[in-house]
DNA sequence: ACGTTGACCTATA
DNA sequence: GTATAGGCCAACG
């Protein structure tokens, strides 16, 4: 049967896999959305998984969101941390220097899901 | 239902 | 190297 495949179940899955994969993002490393959007072959949809992080705060299973930033190195999501420096302090901790809301050396922190996982 | 917005990216000049 | 335009798909007013 050509079963009808509920689109429900599929932005479901969607980002099911986004939270998959930024938790494999290891520490000390940042990516980009449109990445993470190509890793899961919708490289022409990177702004949903940037909607689909907004949505990972209403987990009960913490997601390091902290370490994916856009394509330029730019905090762009630190506004939906709760606190501004919210962002910028945990990718500090890790080892990552951030100045004028950039990560310093983002050539050499990023981290590319294509190149380090394989596709399920 | 239509128009605008948004944690973006690629292409072109 | 920067600046501008277009595309993309879902949520919100």
């Amino acid at each position: 049967m050509t079963g009808s495949i509920k689109i429900s179940e599929q932005h479901k899955d969607f980002f099911k896999q986004v939270y998959q994969v930024v938790k494999q993002i290891p520490p000390g490393r940042v990516t980009s959305y449109g990445a993470i959007a190509r890793f899961l072959g919708m490289a022409r949809s990177a702004r949903m998984v940037g909607w689909a992080m907004n949505h990972s705060h209403h987990l009960e299973e913490p997601i390091p969101a902290h370490r994916v930033v856009n394509r330029q190195g730019l905090l762009t999501g630190k506004m939906h941390f709760g606190s501004p420096d919210r962002m910028q302090r945990l990718l500090e901790i890790e080892g990552i220097t951030v100045q004028n809301d950039q990560v310093r050396d983002f050539e050499k922190r990023f981290w590319d899901p294509v190149a380090n996982l394989e596709i399920p």
